[in-house]
DNA sequence: ATACAACTTGGAGCCGACTCCAAGTCAAAC
DNA sequence: GTTTGACTTGGAGTCGGCTCCAAGTTGTAT
């Protein structure tokens, strides 16, 4: 079996990613410098889509351009979790998640606080909803949860053009 | 016990959201315009520094500032979940936000393979890794996780300045 | 009375992340 | 052979979200 062969396009819809967006990313050198066909076209294998769909990824989870280069490191084929400065990068980049999960879980709350009551009951919402977003150091917890898929953003962003 | 005031330095600290930004979001009056006191300085009370809380934590969910304004509406002391229109809001939202925990347990999974390798053993892991990006859609679950704090964008943006 | 701090205003500027454009190349289809 | 379509390039423009600035006012401390 060789190995197959995908266009911009082709990339682009399977990512999510717009061909623009794609090439702007090799132009600020988030993607390596894709191959070139003879005709100067881009051309994307397997691990290229992968990469972009990681960095899709990411960019749902609100993480910076920028900041995605170490962690676009420890995918690289090459040298992987070997070196130590990557792993603390990991372990920090995970927290940071567990604390963004913290804050969408604050959210929920406050929605379900929301739509829990049939009428408002002033007195009493305030005074939960305040504890809601006061700051809950205290609590340990985040167990994992599960695996569905991306699109809070999506959902505003494919919504131009 | 009179109602306390803040000034907006105050509001600024307790929040965690810069007078400036403040001043921003009642110029784009995604605040109401703050009461003045004689000389023209903003107050603010209990409600209003729940409001900037509520926005804050909106926003490190990703949410665009435009995309708030519904949101807030709900948590405006009148009008509150009576219209259906907002509460369609609400639970459109809060699967916005259930997809975009799956998107972040995404990257954590990621991460987790990454560091559970002692070594890349890289046939092996590159499976993994593409199935880890790959759509969910079959799995279900997101059941509750427990509330802490903020600050996954905050890691970034508190660096500038 | 004068200096300082804490505010006010409108507007300009900045940065990140696209998004669009014009001009050009190339290959296949008619 | 010329038109069509999918691409290439560099660069300009846009948009959201701040962030900074200058000029002005007020209140308190010396």
């Amino acid at each position: 079996m060789e190995e197959q062969m995908f266009t911009i396009k082709q990339a682009a819809e399977q990512t999510g990613i717009s061909e623009d967006t794609i090439r702007f990313y090799e132009k600020i050198m988030l993607l390596p410098r894709a191959e070139r066909k003879k005709n100067g076209h881009r051309v994307y294998r397997k691990e290229d889509i992968y990469r972009i769909k990681l960095i899709s990824c990411l960019k749902k989870t609100g993480m910076p351009l920028e900041a995605m280069r170490p962690f676009l490191a420890a995918s690289a084929d090459t040298a992987s979790t070997e070196y130590p400065e990557l792993v603390d990068q990991l372990k920090s980049h995970r927290e940071n998640i567990m604390n963004q999960v913290s804050s969408l879980q604050q959210i929920v709350d406050f929605i379900d606080i929301r739509l829990a009551e049939g009428r408002p009951q002033k007195e009493y919402s305030d005074q939960i909803q305040d504890e809601v977003l006061e700051e809950h150091k205290e609590k340990e917890i985040i167990k994992p949860i599960s695996v569905v898929e991306l699109s809070y953003f999506s959902a505003y962003t494919k919504m131009d053009k």
